[in-house]
DNA sequence: TAAAAGAATGCACACGTGCACATCTGTCAT
DNA sequence: ATGACAGATGTGCACGTGTGCATTCTTTTA
């Protein structure tokens, strides 16, 4: 019989054990799996033959030991309640799994400094970091930079040396906000937002404020604890006598949605809301929130495109890519 | 001076390194940082504080290739979309980095057997594989099998040779929601799901029957394509006449609810909704849908434990855990 | 005090692979 | 016919680490 030569009881099958069998010297297997390595077809083909019979797989934390990189990405992130995270993480992994890379998954608690999670990926040889944590990397961007591995924050923190940056259009999301809140008729605006570690929601608040300034519009702003479902509830019965709010993200508008409603609130007759990121609760029925959307999947692409151009040249200065942000209006304003 | 010794341009820090400026042999240092290694104090001190000058850490890829283990568990999922994947994967992560392992996360299409994805795993040296796709791995478990490879699948399909498997209760479930809204008054009852791959969701589809037949109510059986909310939504027409439903997930109940109301109808009053896994949306306001709380953090734990112990021992026969589910009862029934 | 036991250390090999280099073959132009 | 040349193949070293074994040093016991 010809099948699978040994049940391989907890022995590796390594590229000796399929040289020996298609008849060839190791580095002929080696190359067989190598792109544009120098092999005759015929090597190849009985090489890669010999490897299905035995069940080989070339180890590639070997392979990535002699080449001096892996395949492996780190992908730090935190707050996955919120539904635009879980997206986001959806996205950059399909995003690195299609260009051939291993996403590294490092839950980062809520708040909590990418620090000490971080830490570890350096044992690994990761060949690049993305970091979508609310508190971004600081003491250890240093020995990153120093090892020579990039790291690209998604919406978060000031300038960093040699670490790029991808961040949504602030500007024009905090401005626009403002613009039709007061277009739909809004005289007492307000903003909703969480004073913490979030880089692009202090951003558009930022914004938003200045616009309602150059408008000449009153304008409050209302700070929570954080941007959650929960604050957003709570947060509802301190807006007496506002009639257009800028909530800095969905997951709390559909909260402070709720909330208005339960105190018996109209919207947007009463009161208008708009919210930033576009989760999919937005467009449910429940609440038909007109908000930013926020592409992450393109903001993905963008953030991989980014790092991998880092890996190829290590020495380019920071870079700092903008992802529009376009106004989806549905029934809250 | 006495800082940092080089900069190390590209340059790798090895143990050797170490091992030179703290005046001792490589091996020294290899046991400085293995626990229960045979090195006096005053050596793992030398060691220590050598390789924090030099910033060396030690290379895990390497390490797991004498070891022959690595620190790598595959996390296979897909529809992170539906909220319960999402806080499910975050459990999962959490709770395997809490171990010391690192989580490889794989996104599987909806729908697409995970055999592809997967195949890449057995490349890394992964101790072990968590599956929560839709499709289970069928081709390759006898692969996983063979290398030596524990798989645990969670929520998933039938027996598998030597595959461990978490589930949660979906009998009781299923029962208990039929008895449910038959005491709060329901006459026609249906239960809303995909006949596609979810194996949970056909578990409760079947117990729920089973309990109506039992009570001897009345009960359809309504098939949409995928438990998303948009098919809920749609799929609220359809239950003209039903004055109870089983919804087989939240994320799928949410859709049915505001599709409900869009029509006019109320819930509880002329229809009664039941949902499972009780996602963050169940609670919110516009919703307060009665649900059975399915325990992810429990859920993982027990799927990592499981994981851990037939990594120790491979030869036990596959095992079989069922989570508990519990009702939420809130304001739709 | 001598002997036995134990702890600490260094040497050398192994893990599975890629790659530089040397070697060998066959082809083509001169 | 001879040389140059390109392609295919094998040999040997390197990647960074753990660990068995022998050796040395320290402590305990009779």
């Amino acid at each position: 019989m010809s099948g699978p030569e040994k049940p391989s009881r907890g022995r590796k099958v390594t590229s000796f054990d399929v040289a020996r069998r298609a008849g060839v010297s190791r580095a002929a297997v080696s190359r067989a799996f190598t792109p544009n390595a120098s092999v005759s077809p015929e090597t190849r083909e009985k090489v890669v033959k010999a490897a299905k019979e035995l069940g080989y797989r070339v180890n590639y934390l070997a392979r990535g030991l002699t080449t001096r990189r892996s395949d492996f990405v780190g992908v730090v992130a935190a707050g996955m309640d919120n539904p635009f995270r879980a997206l986001q993480i959806e996205q950059i992994t399909k995003s690195l799994v299609r260009r051939n890379f291993r996403p590294i998954l490092l839950p980062a608690d809520q708040g909590e400094s990418a620090d000490h999670v971080m830490d570890q990926l350096l044992h690994y040889n990761v060949s690049g970091v993305l970091v979508t944590s609310d508190a971004p990397p600081t003491a250890l961007c240093a020995e990153f930079a120093a090892a020579g591995v990039p790291i690209v924050l998604i919406n978060k923190a000031d300038t960093i040396p040699s670490v790029d940056r991808v961040v949504s259009d602030t500007n024009a999301a905090g401005k626009l906000a403002a613009a039709t809140l007061v277009e739909a008729g809004a005289k007492q605006l307000a903003v909703v937002a969480a004073p913490g570690p979030s880089y692009t929601a202090r951003c558009r608040l930022q914004a938003f404020m200045g616009a309602c300034y150059a408008l000449d519009v009153e304008a409050r702003v209302i700070p929570v604890e954080h941007n959650s479902y929960r604050e957003g509830l709570a947060v509802a019965e301190a807006l007496k006598g506002v009639d257009g709010v800028f909530c800095i993200n969905d997951y709390m508008a559909c909260g402070l949605i709720d909330g208005l409603r339960r105190l018996g609130g109209k919207v947007p007759d009463d009161v208008r809301v708009i919210g930033h990121d576009d989760i999919p609760q937005a467009s449910w029925a429940a609440y038909e929130l007109t908000t930013f959307r926020q592409p992450c999947d393109v903001q993905a692409e963008q953030a991989v495109s980014l790092l991998i151009s880092r890996m190829d040249d290590p020495t380019t200065a920071e870079r700092f890519e903008v992802t529009p942000v376009s106004l989806v209006r549905r029934a809250t304003v």
